[in-house]
DNA sequence: AGCCGTGCTGTTAGCGATAACAGACAAAAG
DNA sequence: CTTTTGTCTGTTATCGCTAACAGCACGGCT
């Protein structure tokens, strides 16, 4: 930088003025120091002005499985737009479902001075780690509690699991079976939280779902158990891989679909529309949940905190031809 | 870090040698430092470090796609093993094929002064953007040219897609059609080759390959005018939600698989396992390549470049039900 | 006794930027 | 003509850490 300072013939901190944008700047002097830049291919160390300021331009994420198809989507939208608007993105993926290791990616975000924190960690323990944070950093939970009093953007699982279940009562299925995810997600729960109320709201049997862990193969598994039950006519999984899997179980044991069974999944994952049979379905709609949050957290980093606390993003039905009514018999 | 100094009774050089495991530390010393660091929960300033020792302790790692189930395979492997081995892990996403993007990408990486930088980005067109890259950082390159002369990490695609295609002649068929990834993609060009080269080597027609974009979508587009082709037999598709795209849209056609068409996919992702019917496919293995390339990226960074340059996993051929042997009529 | 090497700790000087203050000069106000 | 105000630039201190050097005590050697 003093390099610069030299070759254009000012101070350093004039430098600093330039790059920074500050308005008391004569134009001629700011070219000068422009052109200087330009020739030394002058480049400023971020290091050094996180130290100075106190502020790194970057923002932390941290993703619970980022393989699937949702969290990735959400991470990539977030890191397009934090791009866009200056920020880096650093992620803290962890495996497993413990505590200890979102406290620790958690801790590993805020040593590295990150300016704001997503979390897209939708588990119930997640609660409890994130009451610990440090109170001076800006965090959006992804698919939180909404209990919690920061800010939070979810898509409404509770109702894309009363619209798909809703669907199939109204094509007149009697009740609907249910393929959950794993207990400790939030929104698996929401999902079964969606789907118990609308059989209940029509005092249809609630038959106690089965779980999966948000695989095919899982789903899979679900499938032959559901295949061999004779009055089966109607289910809804938490998510489309896993409907893949029952939809594969049910072919295997002959059983059409939806001529016999009629099968909802969750996601709208770009491959659904071409399963077989092409997959009704609930739609979330993960670049817009990533880029809420992100818009969100960037409003509480800028101070803005008075602006919706909470974001909710409606999920919507797609229908396709894996459900049809009963069969009259 | 003065205020630990203060309480240890020591000066705070004392405390970054404790900090940074320097062996000249008495273990008294040693213990009651580390006991002031405790009870005053004491965290490094990383910026601070960052600025004085020209070391930041964070690799960038530049991504095409990382929606796609190979990059977000790989991007996850690679940030796990790397917080295993104390580095963060910043991610530069780039949505377009073109060289400004990825030097930008690339420049961004390089301005926070990252350690090492792992490219998973398969173009033609990376090349060039990487010849001028500063020379004194590490960089290594997944699925890369391999005339590079920086390290390289890399599945093998010409044979995958011998095996592939080999596979389906060796069942009878006369000939096996292709559809292709993106022609920018190195990998979709290695396959394309690895195709092309099994059916040379038996003599048979070489068909012009259709394209797609690696999306179930576009498989459907290639598949529905696949479908009108009395004579095909076998086609071998460059990803496995392409297959699913063809699979639909022979089905469709009412041409059964595999009785009437072989189809065989590329990936082995999770799902292909219960496609209808379970697909045929070349399982590159995603966590190896991520896993290796950070190895050799870590080598790298320690000085030790005269271990392998290049790493090249090999595919494997998974044969399930969407092929078999050609109609007899 | 004197010298030297070794183990441990403290002092000083940066790393490369920004912030706060100070100074010079020109234009506007009294 | 002096005073004030405002625009522009430079000087100095500081962010929190590590590297290099210096110093001190101690034991073994000649």
């Amino acid at each position: 930088m003093s390099d610069v300072a030299e070759l254009a013939g000012f101070s350093h901190q004039t430098v600093s003025r330039v790059l920074s944008g500050h308005p008391n700047v004569r134009p001629h002097t700011r070219a000068r120091v422009m052109a200087a830049i330009q020739e030394l291919g002058y480049r400023p160390n971020l290091a050094a002005r996180a130290l100075a300021t106190g502020r790194t331009q970057t923002l932390g994420v941290v993703c619970l499985n980022s393989t699937l198809y949702g969290p990735a989507s959400m991470l990539y939208a977030i890191e397009e737009a934090a791009q866009a608007a200056g920020y880096w993105v650093t992620t803290a993926s962890i495996r497993a479902f413990d505590r200890t290791s979102l406290r620790k990616a958690i801790a590993r975000l805020v040593d590295q001075k990150v300016d704001g924190i997503v979390v897209i960690a939708p588990l119930a323990s997640a609660r409890e780690v994130l009451d610990e944070l440090p109170g001076d950093i800006p965090v959006v939970t992804v698919e939180g509690d909404s209990e919690r009093s920061e800010a939070l953007v979810r898509v409404d699982q509770v109702l894309g699991a009363r619209l798909a279940t809703e669907h199939l009562l109204a094509a007149g299925h009697k009740t609907v079976w249910h393929v959950a995810g794993p207990p400790e997600w939030l929104d698996a729960q929401g999902r079964v939280a969606g789907w118990r109320a609308a059989l209940e709201a029509v005092g249809a049997e609630v038959v106690a779902p089965l779980t999966g862990d948000w695989s095919a193969e899982s789903g899979y598994k679900a499938g032959q158990l559901l295949a061999r039950i004779g009055e089966l006519s109607a289910v809804f999984v938490a998510n489309d891989p896993m409907a893949l899997g029952v939809l594969r179980a049910l072919h295997e044991r002959g059983r059409r679909v939806p001529e016999d069974v009629s099968v909802v999944g969750f996601d709208d994952i770009p491959e659904s529309a071409y399963y077989t049979p092409p997959l009704t379905t609930v739609r979330q709609n993960f670049d817009e949940v990533g880029l809420k949050s992100l818009q969100l957290l960037l409003d509480r980093i800028a101070g803005r905190v008075d602006g919706s606390r909470d974001v909710v993003v409606a999920p919507e039905l797609v229908v396709r031809q894996s459900t049809a009514a009963p069969r009259s018999d």
